[in-house]
DNA sequence: GTCTATACTTTGATAGAC
DNA sequence: GTCTATCAAAGTATAGAC
């Protein structure tokens, strides 16, 4: 009967080094060498590698989740927002990309369910954009949250080598869309 | 003494299951099994795997020379059909999204000779979009190609999940980022 | 009794030899 | 072109500590 915290720790340290050095690079045994927990221990967690990838994306997703909702609850304007934390998420000392698409280039084969879990992440994030996007008065709020959605993911891609700078081009470039895309009247 | 022609059969077969699998999922006895040459061959070509990915992936970034290049040459507006042609390649059946990102994210270590052929690609990429934004006589070019540089790689990114619409929303989006970059009196 | 630590098995990969 | 050495990784089983 496993402990919650042990799970905790072996899930913290596994996604610190998936953070770090890719998820296919990351053996089971660095794993447990680095979180100091035997074999046992993770394997009664976690049935598989497999298995401790799909926990660690989710854990990405709700990490996700955390960010969006902090970014969209207070804000006058959520969407640019949400950008400027991604920006600041994408620019991080160390920052890789998103983790989720990382991991979904990692795993190419459709049917495993690494592949799915991250999958599944982006077709949420898009209608989480599209319920935002709707919420704002577009005239046509699937375009808009499609036009952010490129720009967020073009700013997780390139913001290792964007820089700051290229997060602050981000943040304007979406302020320029929503107010593009906002009816005559509000403007 | 190599010749040759065995080695395109080899990279056009790596490219091949690269594409489709992923650069780690492919070993190389299968590389040389679909191919059917001998592993003699095959060694005697490229010293070792990273050799011939990073021969795989300076071919893919000749293939994006040739669409770039193509593209913006008799184009009226260059930048947008080269948002086109990317969408095409984007959404293209079986289409994992960028060859160079994916890969890029699969070899996670900055010092890998791999991971630093990717990484070129897009320093390249991002200068090329400068002196194409530049002859657009865009008030601040720098900041225009940027804007197009995460429109493409978000939809490189999103192609396969959004489709023919997701491109058009693409492409309809860089003629928007165009017209709003132009000077007023070319508007 | 659950945790750590370690030994072992199997599998699949790269690479080299003939 | 087959055969083999070497190595690393996933998992399993086992031995020992608090």
């Amino acid at each position: 009967m496993p402990t919650p915290a042990a799970r905790d720790r072996i899930l913290d340290t596994a996604s610190r080094l998936f953070d770090r050095y890719g998820v296919r690079a990351v053996g089971m045994q660095q794993i447990i060498d680095d979180c100091g927990c035997g074999k046992n221990t993770l394997y009664s967690h976690f049935a598989s590698k497999d298995d401790l990838v799909v926990a660690y994306l989710r854990r990405c997703g709700d990490d996700w989740q955390l960010l969006f909702d902090e970014a969209t609850a207070t804000a006058s304007d959520p969407l640019v927002e949400l950008v400027r934390a991604v920006g600041a998420r994408a620019v991080a000392p160390g920052s890789r990309g998103c983790p989720l698409r990382t991991t979904l280039a990692e795993f190419a084969d459709s049917a495993h369910p690494v592949h799915r879990v991250a999958e599944a992440h982006f077709v949420r994030v898009r209608a989480q954009l599209r319920e935002l996007a709707a919420a704002t008065g577009a005239a046509d709020p699937a375009e808009l949250a499609d036009r952010l959605m490129l720009i967020l993911d073009g700013l997780y891609a390139n913001g290792p080598a964007f820089g700051e700078a290229g997060a602050r081009t981000a943040v304007a470039f979406a302020e320029d869309v929503l107010r593009a895309a906002r009816p005559l009247h509000v403007r």
